[in-house]
DNA sequence: TTGATATGGGATAACAACAGTCCTATATTA
DNA sequence: TAATATAGGACTGTTGTTATCCCATATCAA
């Protein structure tokens, strides 16, 4: 279903809460803070922030008066390193490893597989569409400048539409 | 993960023989065929096949020398059409319902949620990315060519590039 | 120095989705 | 009638997600 795991959403509404206020103060937010004010599930938040951390999204302040800030500009926090962060790197299929990696671990089918080049690069269309897509693009309700000249032919009727016809 | 299920990576393996198989020939190709053809195991190749059949995407032929063929031309399966029969409907998110739906069931914050709205746009421009990717474009790797005009800004360096240099 | 606050790092268990197997019914052909 | 092949669904083991909890560490203020 190509759906993002929950910690995600709660990733980028956390991610959204600190970039609205980190514009106005520089001070960090706790995760208390952050879980009231979106009514986001404190323990899972506190995990799904340390996680961040960890990825060097954000950083974060120890003790009274600590919590976390952006480490970089909304503009150079891109989806791509929140999914990352939080779900591991986006692989459409088994044979669509990362560069380094040593490839094509698993699938015996390989070799007379028709779709495999197809698929690698449709990945790498959705790597290069979500590494592009910022936090600032979310936050200003933007999404369509990123993405808008995209110069696809027209949409397709969906089958269900068809078989609705017939 | 963004991954797609095994079940899809073999309907579109299938789709892609019986498409190739199509072209040179009007007869059906049955189960048992494919899965040799390509080494898909048998049992869930069937079960596949099935869901696309319910689907309408493809044709089916019972008894002695039955099986299955393309419901339409391969430029007019959209891999949206796939994922629907196989995954169900792409939704990013909870609050990405289908537009007749009764929209936004389950998530409480929806009232101050700060992405809701880039959410359900970016949800779209997927929708309308893999209902442009057809069968044919798969086949032909040629999936470059629906996508190449994107016309975005330049790849940013990912985050772990970033902390790799520190 | 002590206590309160907040993050850092896991360990662990309940739950849902996926992956895979199996059985029976139905249709078609030889 | 026998063999082949799809139609439909029940069922189970595995995996990944979701959620909770515990203890260690850092910081600040009284």
């Amino acid at each position: 279903m190509f759906t993002l795991t929950r910690k995600t959403d709660y990733a980028l509404v956390a991610l959204a809460g600190l970039a609205e206020s980190g514009a106005r103060n520089p001070d960090p937010i706790s995760a208390r803070e952050l879980s009231q004010r979106y009514h986001l599930p404190l323990p899972i938040l506190m995990k799904v922030l340390k996680e961040l951390h960890r990825a060097g999204i954000i950083r974060s302040q120890r003790g009274v008066n600590g919590g976390y800030a952006l480490a970089d500009s909304p503009a150079d926090i891109t989806l791509g390193d929140v999914l990352a962060a939080i779900e591991g790197p986006v692989r459409l299929t088994a044979c669509c490893e990362e560069e380094d990696a040593h490839a094509q671990a698993g699938c015996d089918l390989e070799a007379r597989c028709p779709i495999t080049r197809s698929v690698q690069r449709f990945n790498g269309r959705i790597n290069g569409i979500i590494a592009r897509v910022t936090l600032a693009d979310l936050l200003g309700s933007e999404v369509d400048v990123p993405l808008h000249a995209i110069g696809l032919p027209p949409r397709r009727r969906s089958r269900a539409a068809l078989n609705a016809r017939a």
